[in-house]
DNA sequence: TCGTCGATTTGAACATGTTCAAATCGTAGC
DNA sequence: GCTACGATTTGAACATGTTCAAATCGACGA
């Protein structure tokens, strides 16, 4: 019933061949031709695979959600309080992309580009933004927030870990430190934040941004990533 | 003295025909051969004026900061109060680009790579951005505030004035109302927060945060770009 | 075993950004 | 007017992502 090598399992190949490749050389310093040569096919053969270039990237990225969510569950079961739950969800994404700047700039490459498969805001990747947005959202928990704030905090969150993310791309320090240290000082600054939140002095204005930013389209409906996760990931 | 057309004339002759080129089809799906043969010139020529595609790219955004510098000091003029110089800041840098939506993906594309020239936090661009944090900091100008929030707040706002651009590349709305919107919704909202300021519950947090950013070489020291703009600008 | 059909593989061909050695042009100095 | 030299122009050639028609493979029914 089973091939020795199914097309997922040459698919999987190419893959890690080609995310090998990007890692040593960075993606653009990468020809499709080398992965074709890498991965032992030609070069058609590569692109009976994926579709394209970034189309790899594509992959990578969903694998790089996936493996947040996993991680971060595990995390978040040890974890004993919203701080640490935070430190796992921002720390958990940092520790996978860390050895894969050269790579994560393809990623960012298209992201404003709202018609490209890879935008950052496009349909095309939404559900990878649920996903991520549904991390953040796990690391809420049941914290006491107005049910606006409730949604809207997580986006936030996700917010700063595209920063931190974006950050990292120009880190240089060893194994990126500069990054750490900065969302080790965000996220006890973030905690700060929303209990100021209780204040109503400054709840009000607040409310009112979180109303034009969701009249914006930039706050997506919280069901929508609530509900995901739950139903198994990958094979 | 003067050539009928000097190197510089037939340079901006090609920016010319290139940008109308951009507008029209988009940067993509505009070719070098294309802009080469509209100009008039062979493809090495056109190569001889600009040493890649987004080398013209680099230009039109050299040229946005200027006219935006140029128009916001224009609005400032007249303006009454800090509410009215924010609009213009804003708005001024909206109508600039406007009508580029299909040229500004290509200045987008590259933000994230540390490496390239077009890249949002290298050095290559450092003079564009001082340039631009420029124009907010003089809309500021001797508003009342602690020192070091004074010279954070400018970047807060062109950090802002990124986002706004960004959003707008994904706004289908008819004349990118929704952008428009969402500007002048976030403008009397970065006032309020600027008076919360002075309340020490929340200046405490928000100096943590600044010290954070500060650390983090996210908030360049402001006197580089108070020296800029000063010292003429274009031909 | 043979024929068939879909899955897979191949490599040539194409499009396009970029480079470069050679040709051409224009002018300054004689 | 002539020459030399730098500025400009040219188009062929190259690199690389992508496409595609044709070849090959492999399993299944007859």
């Amino acid at each position: 019933m089973f091939k020795s090598t199914s097309k997922d399992d040459t698919r999987a190949h190419v893959f890690n061949t080609a995310l090998a490749l990007f890692r040593e050389k960075g993606f653009n310093e990468t020809t499709m031709r080398e992965v074709a040569k890498a991965s032992g096919l030609s070069l058609g053969a590569a692109y009976y695979y994926f579709r394209s270039k970034e189309d790899i990237v594509g992959a990578y990225y969903e694998h790089v959600q996936i493996e947040h969510l996993r991680r971060a569950r595990e995390g978040f079961a040890d974890a004993r309080n919203l701080k640490q739950r935070l430190e796992v969800a921002f720390h958990s994404k940092l520790d996978i992309i860390a050895d894969d700047r050269r790579l994560l700039v393809a990623l960012f490459r298209y992201g404003g580009d709202s018609e490209h498969p890879l935008s950052w805001f496009g349909p095309d990747t939404q559900r990878q933004r649920d996903l991520s947005m549904g991390v953040f959202d796990e690391a809420l928990s049941d914290e006491k927030l107005p049910a606006d704030l409730r949604d809207a905090v997580p986006v936030m969150l996700w917010a700063m870990h595209m920063g931190l993310m974006l950050y990292m791309l120009f880190d240089e320090s060893p194994q990126q430190q500069q990054t750490r240290k900065l969302a080790d000082q965000a996220i006890p600054l973030s905690l700060q934040m929303t209990k100021l939140l209780r204040v109503p002095l400054v709840r009000t204005p607040i409310r009112k941004a979180l109303a034009a930013l969701l009249e914006a389209d930039l706050i997506p409906p919280a069901a929508r990533w609530r509900a995901l996760g739950t139903e198994g990931g990958e094979a």
